[in-house]
DNA sequence: TTGTACGCGTTATCAA
DNA sequence: TTGATAACGCGTACAA
């Protein structure tokens, strides 16, 4: 039979009032801040607090208050993911710093199988949060329910699934693929096109969007291929059906760097070079946007900022604030050798 | 004034007990999977249960039974690095897996100006967290120090900071040399220098050791460069010493990438071509190995594995196993173009 | 301005 | 096997 190690007894309030001379009820209200509490009872106090190490019981002070001072940080991607995508790691930050410099602590909660998504739920419900961070949401998944049902005041960072009292904290995608569709005209590119994906998330059509208002006159929508998903093999698949369609095409947005990714794969393959045949453009400078030959240009989230305005929005909400708020950030364009 | 979102009232142990007819002895006997129950009153229990939606309170359980459920995941390493280093998000990853598993809560603290270590020291001593996982520790800095002193259960991942009663996980650093510099001969290589840095550490003189045994006979310690740091530019001036000293080298263990890709960039600016002239491995696999060019042949941590093993350390210290365990980990040597 | 006393939800001890 | 009841450490009406 193993015992615990002994570990040194920790002070209460309880200790630091006998040490000072005055009640608990003093020395908590010291504590906290109140301001009924004389100016010789705060220097015993002081002093008494000094003297035994007085750390405030969290537990203790939780169970009386009713709240635990966490939020939770869903991540709804595969394990994998999380690591490769340098943004949900940054997001990940820039809320954690926000958040402990709010007193609170941040829980990492991965749903990746369908067992994790179960755990989650449990730890949801049992209060183990006031609120939660939640990134890369999927229309109505278990957990965005579950979020709702328990009224658990919540911040999205990404796509809003639908109507709910939640805040959300999203990237200005319209503007910036204008922004780089712009860029990539400055070149001197005369037949643009687009790999488009995901046209059913408010992501994929805003991107498409904003390729369309920065092209304007020129804009023509034969020379836009949608593919269903933000990945390799689409931008690989999209190009070549770009290139088959028009093969004078000389600038290409892909609307995700692994779809760029893709589709300087198929450029090569088709015996073009990028960028002096091609230009080619990505969004979201993840991994593959620096692993990629040549290095893409595309588009950089604020990940740090996403992290710390969503931790910002449910500590707001937590305080009682009302939901629904909405907050869009800038991203900046970065270029590299691909265009 | 904002007034708090009303959210549901949680049931009680005390809501389960009267619904079901017992005490709340006796409930709580049943949820703590104590064998005084009778199959009446359990299953009485069970439908209470069911029909209130019960879900246990950890702040009163932890209050009552003097601890947290949580345990600490320090880093040192500033913000940037923590992003860059892939391996640090995948020990994180591997630690928090296994935790959850054991229905523990994983906190990350990240001590990187002196500020954050003093708000770490605090929450340390706070009674935040029932035990620590340490990375990347410096020998004897404030933080290690705050640990020892609270007799805080913890487990380090890497370098051993002096005595303690801590369990330690590290990597086979002497092992996994020697494996990647006998690759590196069996390319063919007859002159192969090293550049090990960080000699003041266990794990740089261990990559030294390695080296040396794989050479056997043939080590030259004048093919050896040591430099301080595990940087770039330590790696950059370490090769230009090398191939000063002996210009006829042909092959080159660095003790980490980012060194490697240092001497790479020397190699290259002194016109020997990487892999034909010279053949260099790095070590650690971090974002350095597949940014170089060529891409690096490495060493590749099992930083998921390491993880883990280091919660299950804590734990076990939590649960009063002895301190001083060491388990140490076989890495996997990855090859690329660099060699 | 201060002290008293109660309640937060659990677990643990001890009789029954 | 079960039911009272006493902690656990803190915040906060309420009374003084």
């Amino acid at each position: 039979m193993t015992t615990p190690p002994v570990r040194p007894k920790r002070a209460t309030v309880h200790d630091v009032a006998q040490e000072a001379g005055v009640s608990r009820g003093t020395v908590s209200r010291y504590v906290n801040g109140d301001r009924y509490v004389s100016a010789t009872a705060r220097e015993a106090i002081e002093a008494a607090i000094a003297k035994v190490g007085y750390v405030p019981n969290t537990a203790a002070r939780n169970l009386v208050m009713q709240r635990s001072q966490a939020v939770g940080f869903i991540v709804h991607e595969p394990h994998s993911l999380f690591i490769e995508d340098p943004n949900i790691g940054e997001i990940l930050l820039g809320a954690n710093a926000a958040l402990s410099e709010a007193d609170h602590q941040m829980a990492v909660l991965i749903a990746d199988t369908g067992r994790d998504t179960d755990r989650v739920a449990r730890y949801l419900s049992g209060g183990f949060v006031d609120g939660v961070i939640i990134v890369s949401a999927r229309a109505n998944d278990p957990i965005t329910r579950v979020v709702e049902r328990l009224q658990l005041p919540a911040a999205y960072v990404g796509h809003p699934p639908g109507a709910s009292s939640a805040s959300f904290v999203v990237i200005d995608n319209l503007g910036s693929a204008r922004a780089i569709t712009a860029r990539l005209v400055e070149t001197g590119r005369r037949r643009i096109g687009m790999i488009a994906a995901a046209l059913d998330r408010d992501s994929g059509s805003d991107r498409l969007a904003g390729f369309r208002e920065a092209l304007g006159e020129r804009f023509d929508d034969r020379l836009v291929e949608p593919v269903p998903l933000y990945s390799y093999s689409a931008g690989r698949d999209g190009m070549q059906a770009l290139l088959a369609r028009s093969p004078d095409i000389d600038g290409v947005f892909a609307a995700s760097d692994a779809v760029a990714a893709g589709a300087v794969e198929a450029l090569r393959a088709a015996g073009r070079r990028v960028p002096e045949d091609v230009g080619v453009v990505g969004f979201d400078d993840s991994a593959w946007a620096r692993r990629t030959l040549p290095a893409l240009s595309t588009v950089r989230q604020p990940a740090a900022r996403l992290g710390a305005e969503a931790a910002r929005l449910v500590l707001d909400r937590i305080g009682g604030a009302p939901g629904g708020a909405e907050v869009m950030l800038e991203c900046e364009t970065v270029w590299r050798e691909s265009a």
